[in-house]
DNA sequence: TTGAAAGCGTTACCAG
DNA sequence: CTGGTAACGCTTTCAA
């Protein structure tokens, strides 16, 4: 192609507009000392040649690239999309722009990491949890500075923002108990994720509270299809009338499952309880009881880590929690007054 | 913080192992003439140092940074979420880095260009669709390669790809009157939106084909609740049977209100035809039928545009087309054989 | 195979 | 307020 030069430099515009490249560079300086004239000659020849400073030469000097990068396990899930979409608006409006990285598993983080640090990365925000204090540790090597979502594991390098999972399973079995369940379940996710885990501690810890016992479990995968085949699982060996579904996808696949395939009805004989609140959730023919993540408290939070750990470095033991709100709706009896 | 100092130079690692920074910098060009040797040392001396080369230096010699920008206007509808998986995995398996850009209109596009150009991203992928050919000559003026989804206007620096929107609304009349269809209906998406008009363009031409006359339009916005609410209007003028709708949320708006708000069944008292195929529309509560608009084909084209404007710059008039499959479900009657 | 040196496009500093 | 110069970290000549 070679369309003559692509970008004109700031030497380029000094040389049209008869001053210095210096004064070039000052005239798209907020601040800088410039005279009212020799800004108008500069940016009548930058127009002419449609030039811009480049920022790159900034990121070789400061070793900061305004790049933050994110990374995101799945974007099926609508809740993700959700929360992705806050991360980039509220990034931009802070000057940053935003990479985005898809990840399969942290199989493959390390390679990642090798490339976001080639790029000089800000900072790494991770939907992603990181799963262990050793995968934790490893990290900090690299030093760039990370918030994990959905973990409570940190180091010097990593900081991260955590649901309220386990008081949400508590409320969880609260719920259920006052709305007369009596044979209670949990349809899990993967059984490496610890946001599955903390709701499920959360609905156990509530259940034993009341004197119940242990709740069945299924484990599943987060998905709708995985929602309706733990579904069948739980009822193929015994009913129950009171589930917790660990996301909102879960419950819906679930919720299908009861109502379609085994002919039962929602509230009356079995009740069901999500988490995420997605969209789907409150669509008519789901109206399904679940908990708002907070996905703006979350972001909100993460950034702020971002921004602070921008500011005063690495620092062990940043945690932020966001609440999780409970929106009781229709796949829930209603409890007696 | 100032932890000494961030990131390690070539020069830094030449000092260590003993050898000059050009070698440095061969030993990590791949095909470089290095003796084992040496590289050996250098390595050594990277490992030591945690050094990556930076590849910010890179970008200021060849203007090409690697980044490709996704342009998406909103991610709470599934299938930009999926589509938008797609496209980062792609880019990223074929070495490029992926800059997310939310844009609320294309109102702020300008400002979003200006940066992405002091970037020097070497393409951008819109999901936003270039309205009009002013906007997309506008846009050649940053000299940028830009690919933009659902349109088929085009300009020296603009590509798109484009769904069959109008064979699809072809395909949604023929199917509709064969199942036995006699009131129909559009259900559409903002009214600037290209991707809706074209696909009420061919719903009616495929009705003129069968000799039937106009459908009713129902203005939305490409929501569930917008789709629920078009549903009650259309019906509180007059009831309708045969019902294509801009896109799957709409579709499942409506079919909540059409089944909870107003009673009736579907298929049997009111057929519904979407569009995307989100995973929504193929849950048991739904099962609808709907149009896959074939998001991998539309990534892969779109990219294959890129690497083409890429390599041979800028030409006008290059589009692409992705056809549109049909997925007959339950929320449409079964056709006479 | 190796080292020295130029150059990419900025910003920041220093004299004038 | 202005122009010259150093510096950032790399790749790429060019000589040796």
């Amino acid at each position: 192609m070679t369309p003559g030069k692509r970008y004109a430099s700031s030497t380029d515009v000094a040389r049209l507009a008869g001053v210095s490249q210096s004064a070039v560079s000052r005239a798209f300086t907020p601040g800088a000392s410039v005279s009212a004239e020799t800004r108008r000659k500069v940016m009548a020849a930058a127009d002419a040649l449609g030039f811009r400073p480049s920022i790159i030469p900034q990121i070789m000097l400061t070793n900061r690239s305004g790049l933050v990068a994110v990374i995101v396990g799945g974007l099926r899930n609508a809740f993700y999309g959700a929360v992705l979409e806050r991360f980039a608006t509220r990034l931009r409006d802070a000057g940053h722009q935003v990479l985005l990285v898809p990840v399969e598993s942290d199989y493959s983080l390390d390679t990642v990491l090798e490339e976001l640090r080639s790029y000089r990365v800000d900072a790494i925000v991770s939907g992603l949890a990181v799963l262990s204090q050793e995968v934790a540790d490893a990290l900090s090597a690299f030093r760039i500075p990370i918030v994990s979502c959905n973990t409570s594991v940190t180091s010097d390098w990593v900081a991260s923002v955590d649901s309220d999972n386990r008081g949400a399973g508590r409320v969880a079995a609260e719920w259920l108990r006052r709305c007369g369940g009596t044979r209670f379940a949990f349809l899990a996710g993967p059984e490496e994720s610890p946001a599955s885990r903390d709701r499920l501690d959360g609905f156990r810890a509530g259940l034993a509270a009341l004197g119940l016992g242990e709740p069945r479990v299924v484990i599943g995968d987060y998905s709708y299809d995985g929602g309706r085949a733990a579904a069948a699982r739980l009822f193929a060996e015994a009913p129950a009338d009171a589930i917790f579904c660990a996301n909102d996808l879960v419950a819906l696949g679930a919720m299908d499952a009861i109502r379609k395939r085994l002919g039962l009805r929602i509230p009356e004989d079995v009740m069901v309880i999500g988490y995420d609140d997605i969209p789907s959730a409150a669509w008519d023919s789901y109206d399904l009881t679940t908990f708002d993540q907070d996905p703006e408290g979350l972001v909100v939070q993460a950034l702020d880590l971002v921004r602070e750990m921008g500011e005063s470095g690495p620092a062990r033991g940043r945690v932020r929690v966001v609440e999780a709100r409970f929106i009781p709706r229709g796949s829930t009896r209603n409890p007696p007054p």
